[in-house]
RNA sequence: GGGCGGUUAGCUCAGCUGGUUAGAGCACCUGCUUUACACGCAGGGGGUCCGGGGUUCGAGUCCCUGACCGCCCACCA
C-alpha cells in the first residue's frame, strides 16, 4: 500500500477494474428487486459542470447503496441530441469554413452532425465515468437512435390520432437568431429598461387625436386597431370610430376591450395582432387584420412599407421614431422597467410572431399527471418543490412542438398537393385521397423535450414489449435540478401515464443549485463558473463528490472549496487509518472480538453510524449521510478506537493483539462499506488491500443491530473518555508536560476495565477510589481526584472559573424557578428537571468553593 | 405582478414537532518531529442567531412587518 493516497493514480485504476468486471451492467434476469434511476441525459454538446457533478453524485450514491443492498440496481445511461444546442455548435464549425447549413443541404448537414457526434459526443459520458458514476454504460441510449426515434414517432402519431396534436396558425415565440419557434418554457424573462413612448394617432373624423402608449413604436406599421377600456369615460365617444395609424396612414377601428387597463399609459392601446400575444388575442376577438411587418429573419417585411422593408427591426425602430418625431407625433417618453422574453438558448429577445406550427393540447395529459403527485404516488424531495409542478400544470397551455431546425426528429407528416395531410409512422407511398405519389414531408423537427419526455421508457425499448421494459419500468427515483421540473419531469410523468402504463418513478429528488462563492449564478459568461474537472484533477473524484454532497443540503448553496478539501482530508485519513490497520494486523477472519469495553463501545458506535447513514440515504438526505460518515470515521474510529487499539497492537499480549486485530479489520470492513456510496474509488482501493475476493461494489450493505449493545461497557468507556479529555485539558492549560505524572482517583467501580484506557491515553496512574491527597475535580457530573506535583496550585484558575460558571448557572436556574408563571405553566417534568439542575449547580459550586479553600 | 427559498462564528453550513450553557468543517491562536496520517495530534478563543413588532412561563425555532440575496412563474402596452 502506497504511503500517500494519490487519487490521480488510484481512481482511474479502480475505474478500470469496475469497467473490466462489467460491474454496473444489469440484465432482467439478475437476482433482486429492481431499483432504477434514469440519468438526466446530458446534451452531447455538454461538458461536465457543477450542476451535473452534484446531480450525479447524488444518483450514484443512491444507486451504489441499493446495489449493495442486493437490489438489481440499474442506472439508465445515455445522451440527448439537444436540437438547437447541437445544431448551433455544428453551424458554428461550418461558419469557420465559410459555409452555412444551406450550402450543404439538409442531408449533408445532418451527416455532419452525426460525424461531429461520433467525434465529440461521447466526451460528456467519459467525464461522468471519471466522476465514478456507476451508470449502465453497456446499454447507452441516444435520443436519436433508430429505436428511440421509433418511440418518438409512435407518440406523435398517437397524440395526433387522439386529436390533441394539430397544426394551427398562432402566436408563437420566435427566436430570430436560432430561426425557430420555441415553447413558452424556453423563454426566459429578464427585466429590461425600455422607453414608453406616447404617440398621437389622428382621429379619422378629423376631430382630434388619440394618444397611445407603446415601447415598440416600430410595430405600429402593423397596427390594425386601437383599443380602449369600455369603462373608460375619456374615450366613450370614440369607440366605434376610427383612428389613422401614422406613417402607415391606415384607418383602423377603435375597439372596446377589457384587457386595456385604464390607469396604464394613456389608456389607449395600439393593436398589432401579428406581433404581440395580447394584441393577437384582442385582434381575434374583434376580427382585426394580422399584418406581419417583422419577418422570421427579424427584418421588416414588404408590408411595413418601402421606406422600412428590409431593415432590421432595431434600425427600423430608430427610423420610425425619427419619422414620428419629425412629424411632432411623439408626445412623451418615459422610462419603463418591465420584463421581456429572451431565448433561453442564445439570449436573443424573443419576437412574438404569428406562424403555422404544430401544437399539443396538454390539459388531458396533465390531469392524471397532476393527480399522481397530488395523491402521493409521486413524491417530491425536499417537500414543497411540487408547488412548481402544480403551478404550471394547473394553468397549462398548448405546447408548440415544431421547430424550424434540421437536427432532430423530423415530423412524421406528409402533405399532398391536393390538400391532404398524412400523419403516420412510416412514409406513405401515395396520397390516400388523390393517389398522388408526389408527397412533401414536413420540414420541421420536434422540440428536443418532446423526445426527452419519453426517456424513462424509450430507453428500455418501448414501444416493443422488451424484457428490459418489463423488468425496469416503472423506475424508482429521478434526481434533477429545479429548473427542469416542468420542462422535463412533468412531461415524463404525463407521457409515462399516457403511453407506458403508469408513472415513471415514485420519488423526485430536486438537487440544490450551487452558486458561485459570491452568491451569483455560476455561469461561463459571468466568469463565475468553477470547473468540476479541475476539482477532480486537484483533489480527486471522491473528494469532489463528498464536498458536493455535503454542500447540497438546502435549496441554494454557495460553492465552498472547504467542503471539497474536507472530502480530500477524509480520503487521506481513511487511507492512513487503513494503512495502520493493514500493516499492524495479520489477515484474520471471523467475527469481531470484544476484549475490552472500548471494543464493545466501538461496535456500538458502528451500529449507530450504520443506522444514521442508512436512514439519511433513505430520506435522500445525502448531506447528513456524508457528515455522519465523516464524524464516525474521524472521531469514533480514528481519534478514539485506533488510538486505544494501539495499546494492544504495540503491547506484549499476543492474544489481546490478535483479538483487537480481528475487531479492527471488522471495523475497517464495515467503514469501507458505509463509505462506498460516497467515496467509491477510495473505499474500493482499500477493500482490495483487504484481500477480499469480490469487488466492494457488489458487497453487502451493513445491517444495524449486528451486535448487541453493551450498555455497561459504553458507560465506562464514556466516563474514561471524559476523564482523558479532562487530563489533556489540565495539562494543556497548565503547561504541564504531556507525560507529566498525574494520578487519577476515580469513584470505586466507575471505570471497570476501561481503566486501561485512562492509563494508556491519559498517561496517568489510576486509583480505584478517590485519593484523599488529590485535588477534587468534576468530570462531567462525576467527581474524581487528580494529584501530581504542583497540580494543586495550577488548578486554582480553573477551579475559580468553574465556580463562577456554576454560580451563574445556578442563578439562572433559580431565577426560572422563582418565576411563579414558569412553575405553574411549564410542563411538570421540565420544572422538575430545572430543580434537579439547580441542585446540581449548587453542589458543584459548593464543591468548587471547598476545593479552593483547601488549596494552599 | 404573484410565489418559493435564504439571511446563525471571519468563511461555508447544521440546528426535528419552541424547553439546559446555539454546533461542525475551514480559517485563527497555543503546544506537539507521540513509530497511520503535519492533508496530522492535543488544547483554546470567537456568535446582539438580518432589523422592528408580537404570541408564550420560555423564541435561532411560531406569527406579523421591513431590508437584502438567489430562484420560479406571469400575455399590462
Amino acid at each position: 500500500m502506497e504511503s500517500r493516497y494519490d487519487p490521480a493514480t488510484v481512481e482511474p485504476a479502480i475505474a478500470a477494474r469496475w469497467s473490466e468486471a462489467g460491474a454496473f451492467s444489469v440484465s432482467p434476469e439478475d437476482p433482486g428487486d429492481p431499483f432504477v434511476i434514469a440519468v438526466p441525459p446530458p446534451n452531447i454538446t455538454g461538458s461536465l459542470h457543477m450542476g451535473h457533478a452534484l446531480n450525479l453524485s447524488i444518483q450514484d450514491a443512491l444507486i451504489r447503496h441499493q446495489r449493495m443492498r442486493g437490489r438489481k440496481a440499474l442506472w439508465i445511461c445515455g445522451t440527448d441530441h439537444a436540437g438547437i444546442a447541437t445544431q448551433n455548435v455544428v453551424e458554428r464549425k461550418l461558419r469557420d469554413e465559410g459555409l452555412t447549413r444551406f450550402d450543404l443541404g439538409r442531408e449533408a448537414f445532418i451527416e455532419r452532425v452525426w460525424d461531429w457526434r461520433a467525434e465529440s459526443g461521447g466526451t460528456i459520458l467519459e467525464q461522468f465515468r471519471r466522476l465514478g458514476c456507476s451508470l449502465d454504460y453497456a446499454h447507452e441510449r441516444f435520443t436519436m437512435d433508430d429505436g428511440y426515434a421509433r418511440a418518438v414517432t409512435r407518440v406523435f402519431v398517437a397524440l395526433h390520432d387522439k386529436g390533441v396534436l394539430y397544426r394551427a396558425n398562432r402566436m408563437i415565440n420566435w427566436c430570430t437568431r436560432c430561426a425557430t419557434a420555441i415553447s413558452d418554457l424556453e423563454v426566459e424573462h429578464h427585466d429590461v429598461e425600455d422607453v414608453l413612448y406616447e404617440i398621437d394617432y389622428a382621429l379619422a373624423d378629423g376631430s382630434g387625436v388619440l394618444t397611445v402608449a407603446t415601447v415598440r413604436p416600430v410595430t405600429l406599421l402593423g397596427d390594425s386597431g386601437v383599443a380602449v377600456n369600455p369603462e373608460d369615460a375619456r374615450f366613450s365617444g370614440l369607440v366605434g370610430g376610427e383612428a389613422i395609424v401614422p406613417l402607415a396612414d391606415r384607418r383602423v377601428p377603435i375597439v372596446p376591450d377589457d384587457h386595456v387597463e385604464i390607469g396604464f399609459g394613456t389608456g389607449a392601446l395600439k393593436i398589432t395582432p401579428a406581433h404581440d400575444p395580447n394584441d393577437f388575442e384582442i385582434g381575434r376577438r374583434h376580427g382585426l387584420e394580422e399584418i406581419t411587418v417583422i419577418g422570421f429573419d427579424g427584418r421588416m417585411t414588404e408590408a411595413a412599407g418601402h421606406r422600412y422593408a428590409g431593415l432590421g427591426s432595431d434600425e427600423a425602430h430608430e427610423l420610425v421614431l425619427a419619422d414620428l418625431r419629425e412629424r411632432g407625433l411623439v408626445r412623451a417618453e418615459r422610462p419603463l422597467h418591465h420584463s421581456v422574453g429572451h431565448c433561453s438558448r442564445c439570449g436573443t429577445r424573443v419576437e412574438p410572431l404569428v406562424s403555422l406550427q404544430w401544437f399539443c393540447d396538454m390539459e388531458g395529459l396533465a390531469a392524471p399527471a397532476t393527480a399522481a403527485v397530488r395523491d402521493g404516488r409521486v413524491r417530491f424531495h425536499p417537500k414543497g418543490q411540487e408547488r412548481i409542478y402544480f403551478e404550471w400544470m394547473d394553468a397549462i397551455r398548448p405546447w408548440c412542438v415544431s421547430r424550424q431546425l434540421w437536427w432532430g426528429h423530423q415530423l412524421p407528416v406528409w402533405y399532398c398537393a391536393c390538400g391532404e395531410t398524412i400523419v403516420q409512422e412510416s412514409p406513405p407511398a401515395a396520397c390516400p385521397t388523390c393517389g398522388s405519389a408526389e408527397l412533401r414531408r414536413d420540414e420541421d423537427v420536434l422540440d428536443t423535450w418532446f423526445s426527452s419526455a419519453l426517456w424513462p421508457f424509450a430507453t428500455l425499448g418501448w414501444p416493443d414489449e422488451t424484457a428490459r421494459l418489463q423488468a425496469f419500468y416503472p423506475g424508482n427515483v429521478l434526481v434533477t435540478a429545479r429548473d427542469i421540473i416542468n420542462l422535463w419531469v412533468a412531461r415524463m410523468v404525463m407521457s409515462g401515464i399516457e403511453f407506458a402504463g403508469g408513472i415513471p418513478f415514485t420519488d423526485v429528488v430536486i438537487n440544490s443549485t450551487i452558486q458561485a462563492p459570491d452568491g451569483r449564478r455560476m455561469s461561463k459568461s459571468l466568469g463565475t463558473g468553477i470547473d468540476p474537472l479541475e476539482l477532480i484533477a486537484e483533489h480527486g473524484a471522491d473528494a469532489t463528490r463528498y464536498g458536493l454532497l455535503k454542500m447540497g443540503s438546502s435549496q441554494d448553496v454557495r460553492f465552498s472549496a472547504g467542503a471539497i478539501e474536507e472530502g480530500r482530508g477524509l480520503c487521506t485519513k481513511l487511507w492512513n487509518a487503513a494503512r495502520l490497520i493493514l500493516t499492524t494486523t495479520d489477515p484474520v477472519a471471523g467475527a469481531p472480538v470484544v476484549g475490552e469495553p472500548i471494543d464493545a463501545w466501538m461496535l456500538g458506535r458502528l451500529d449507530s453510524a450504520t443506522r444514521e447513514i442508512t436512514d439519511a440515504i433513505d430520506r435522500f438526505d445525502l448531506a447528513t449521510a456524508v457528515k455522519a460518515l465523516y464524524r464516525f470515521a474521524w472521531n469514533d474510529v480514528c481519534d478514539w478506537y485506533l488510538e486505544a487499539a494501539k495499546l494492544r497492537l504495540y503491547g506484549d499480549d499476543l492474544a489481546a493483539k490478535l483479538a483487537v486485530s480481528q475487531t479492527l479489520r471488522h471495523v475497517l470492513d464495515r467503514t469501507l462499506r458505509l463509505a462506498h456510496p460516497f467515496l467509491p474509488h477510495l473505499s474500493e482501493a482499500i477493500w482490495s488491500e483487504l484481500g477480499q475476493p469480490e469487488l466492494l461494489v457488489a458487497a453487502g450493505w451493513p445491517a444495524s443491530g449486528e451486535t448487541p449493545i453493551d450498555a455497561e461497557a459504553e458507560r465506562s468507556v464514556t466516563a474514561a473518555i471524559e476523564l482523558v479529555v479532562a487530563l489533556r485539558r489540565i495539562r494543556a492549560e497548565n503547561d504541564l508536560k504531556t507525560r507529566a505524572e498525574l494520578t487519577v482517583g476515580a469513584p470505586a467501580g466507575l471505570l471497570g476495565a476501561s481503566v486501561e484506557l485512562v492509563r494508556g491515553l491519559g498517561h496517568a496512574a489510576v486509583l480505584d477510589g478517590l485519593d484523599d491527597g488529590g485535588v477534587p475535580v468534576l468530570v462531567g457530573d462525576v467527581p474524581v481526584t487528580i494529584s501530581g506535583a504542583g497540580l494543586a496550585e495550577a488548578l486554582r484558575p480553573r477551579l475559580e472559573k468553574h465556580l463562577a460558571g456554576a454560580l451563574a448557572e445556578l442563578e439562572r436556574a433559580e431565577r426560572m424557578l422563582a418565576d411563579e408563571r414558569f412553575v405553574s405553566r411549564a410542563p411538570a417534568a421540565l420544572v422538575e428537571g430545572e430543580r434537579a439542575k439547580a441542585e446540581g449547580f449548587r453542589r458543584e459550586a459548593a464543591e468548587a468553593r471547598a476545593q479552593l479553600d483547601e488549596l494552599p
